[in-house]
DNA sequence: GTTTTTAGTTTGATTAATCAAAGTGCCGTA
DNA sequence: TACGGCACTTTGATTAATCAAACTAAAAAC
């Protein structure tokens, strides 16, 4: 029933929601992240808000509404398992996927990602270490530290990679910066404004700030 | 590059091209297997005819450009290992995967499809016996024998059902006619049309002359 | 407290796909 | 050869999604 674009959108403010965590989230986001005009947005928010997905308050932002919240985690439910199913079981790599789940979760139904579900053993987390909404909705926390805000010279675990761009996940692959690994955090250089790490049986190398802001990590 | 709309057109057309083989397809055809109105046809030939993806004479019908062609069959092959997949490695019924595959022939991606095509196997066939285009795409031709220009009292072996209409599909694999069964017409009553058929370690039963013509067999 | 900047809104236009309904060409039968 | 009917085409309108550019409100800067 709702149109790709919509399931989009809805996606798209359920996860911006998520983490500036705000109740309301601002058009800029929204317009920037889908890459659309400001005023596209603008006038796109007024007909999901007639349609019951959220509610606008102009020059605030947006809140999802139930409905809305659903229809957002069923779309990264379908991204996150697609993505799972494209590394795990086609053997893509882990840095093309995400484009091609982008469009895929508009065209499989719930009945065919269900079964892909048990094909796959109901996996927790997708290939980028995301959590995967459980079917009733409901998704696991990302873990809070990251090689920035953590204490130095500690042995942790990478859990899940905040970005989607496909030049960073190839970087970090052949760095061994992926979901399981162990790292350690030997320097920080606040001038240079970047970390040195240690990962296990690899050789130093440091990374920005802004970088190691967006390996998360736990232990 | 070209929309899902103009790939359902193409592929269609194509079909139609194939089965009625004439080299020209007229628009109450096309109008009728896609459910538009007639207008709306004419319309659409008029914009692919501009896109050379086909030519488009007036009051007579279109032929599919080279180019036009080749998108249609890429849609075929991609429809087809769609159903293979939902089919073989998820467990769907044949009789529920033509909606699933019309929607996700669009999404999937050259990349992944000739993944899924090495993950199956390079399967030859679909579910109901229809042949998968190669990557070249070049299509092996239908058995021309039915279940009623055929002769009787002979042991033949099922291959293509040519109706993806679900009730009928239904039916169909509740009576075991199926791609593979050997099925012999015992007996053709004029005056009913209708013919009756006997299957291996099956009671006989009976089939209207339409429905008999829609089982393709071989041998 | 003005002014300037930035973020957001409005307006008018465009494109793809569709329909209903009015209009037209052509083919077969009389 | 004229007529009627069917298949097809044209026209005018609608809907969803988008943009550019003019406009405006609210927050920062001065
Ligand atoms: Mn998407
Ligand atoms: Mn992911
Ligand atoms: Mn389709
Ligand atoms: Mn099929």
């Amino acid at each position: 029933m709702p149109s790709a674009t919509v399931e989009n959108y809805l996606k798209c403010i359920l996860m911006l929601s998520m983490d500036c965590d705000q109740s309301e989230v601002p058009m800029g986001l929204i317009a920037n992240s889908l890459g659309v005009t400001p005023g596209t947005a603008t006038t796109m928010m007024k007909n999901l808000q007639r349609e019951k997905w959220l509610t606008y308050k102009s020059r605030k932002g947006v809140t999802l509404t139930s409905k809305g919240r659903r229809l957002g985690m069923k779309m990264i439910r379908r991204h996150r398992l697609l993505e799972t199913f494209l590394v795990d079981t086609l053997g893509l790599d882990w840095s093309e996927i995400h484009d091609e789940a982008e469009e895929l979760e508009h065209a499989i139904s719930e009945k065919v990602l269900e079964r892909l579900d048990v094909f796959l053993g109901n996996p927790q987390y997708d290939p980028h270490g995301h959590p995967i909404p459980t079917k009733g909705g409901v998704i696991r926390k990302l873990p809070q530290k990251n090689l920035l805000n953590l204490a130095m010279g500690k042995k942790v675990k990478i859990e899940s990679i905040l970005d989607q761009g496909s030049d960073f996940l190839k970087f970090a692959q052949k760095k061994g910066l992926m979901p399981g690994k162990l790292v350690e955090v030997i320097q920080r250089d606040e001038m240079a404004d970047s970390v040195e790490l240690q990962l296990e049986k690899k050789s130093k190398f440091s990374l920005g700030f802004k970088s190691a802001e967006k390996i998360l990590v736990s232990g």
